[in-house]
DNA sequence: TCGAGAAAACCGTCCAGACGGTATAGTAAC
DNA sequence: GTTACTATACCGTCTGGACGGTTTTCTCGA
């Protein structure tokens, strides 16, 4: 029939960036369009208006999450270490997506906080059978959000210390040790 | 020489109010005067520019927690809870700077960022000789952040359960018991 | 003590530009 | 001939900021 959409994936590849570098202000329709490398009329071809292009950045946060979480699920080092390092991947497509869609999330959208509260829900099913209790189980997400809260700072520019290798293998010994069951 | 200026706090409140509940896109001049009960006319008297405007936020906020750190400094109940239960008081004066500055940060202010380095700098001196190692003092900190994140979803909509009463000093036990030295 | 005047504190309106969105005419791949 | 775009122009609305005017308050000399 026709060749492939590319412009689709940039887009949305687009919108991401600018949320989490400038902020929803600075994520325009044109700048979006102008960052994907595509005309504003390419990008409403695809995306009809700005809320369906928010629809589809968090369903798209919404496969990509959902199949982190799957992963957590069944990771053999086990759940928490695996929640947790998932958490301080930084850059990876779905921290991306869940970083910019808590930028939606903030500035009001319902839909947004909708799905990142369902997020947060499947996390704590995923882990509360490995936790000692509801506290060491709150303890541990906590831990997980202080660090999305670093990474959503700290892209663009650097605010804590964002753990990488061995300091990372440390904080998860510790956490996994204090709040395994 | 003139009467005090009435309009001043209540520009800062406003505008913090509206960055909190809104989003940055939310919080113009304009919107920030309206609900501050000022003309836009004067609010600019006060603040030249909406630049003007979020260094004002930002100084008042850096006032306001370097106070609150020094109250975590010489807690009688010990800086790791003192900290903890600081950081969960939504909606006290120096908590609702600190999240109304993270959504400048996030939005790619640098001074912002700076605020916030030098606020965290300054919590970790103040809890680092309380806490085993740094492994362990950057646990505290993160649950800490994870808290602040939070609170910043949750205030205007509920997205994850910020701990109160007895499930807040439940997780304080937790984390100190964890944590202390 | 008092009142004139200077400065500070605020008001209301206007403007250029940017915004989201619509429309349209054309092009190139399949 | 349908799909996937580009390029450009336009509309109504909102934005930060500039500006001139008005009221309130304090100061100080007579």
């Amino acid at each position: 029939m026709s060749r492939p959409p590319r412009a689709r994936e940039s887009v949305l590849d687009a919108y991401a960036a600018l949320l989490i570098a400038d902020g929803e202000r600075a994520a325009t329709v044109e700048a979006t369009a102008r960052t994907a490398g595509v005309s504003k009329g390419g990008l409403l071809y695809h995306f009809a208006s700005k809320d369906a292009l928010n629809e589809a950045l968090i369903e798209h946060m919404r496969a990509l999450a959902l199949s982190d979480t799957e992963a957590i699920r069944t990771a053999p080092e086990g759940p928490i270490a695996a929640f947790m390092r998932i958490s301080t991947m930084t850059g990876s497509p779905a921290d991306r997506a869940i970083v910019a869609v808590s930028r939606l999330a903030q500035s009001g959208n319902p839909a947004a906080v909708e799905a990142l509260r369902g997020l947060r829900t499947a996390w704590e099913d995923a882990i509360r059978p490995h936790a000692r209790d509801e506290t060491a189980l709150q303890m541990v997400l906590l831990v997980s959000d202080g660090l999305y809260f670093n990474a959503a700072l700290t892209i663009g520019s650097v605010l804590g210390p964002v753990p990488e290798g061995e300091e990372l293998a440390a904080l998860i010994a510790f956490v996994e040790n204090a709040a395994q069951r």
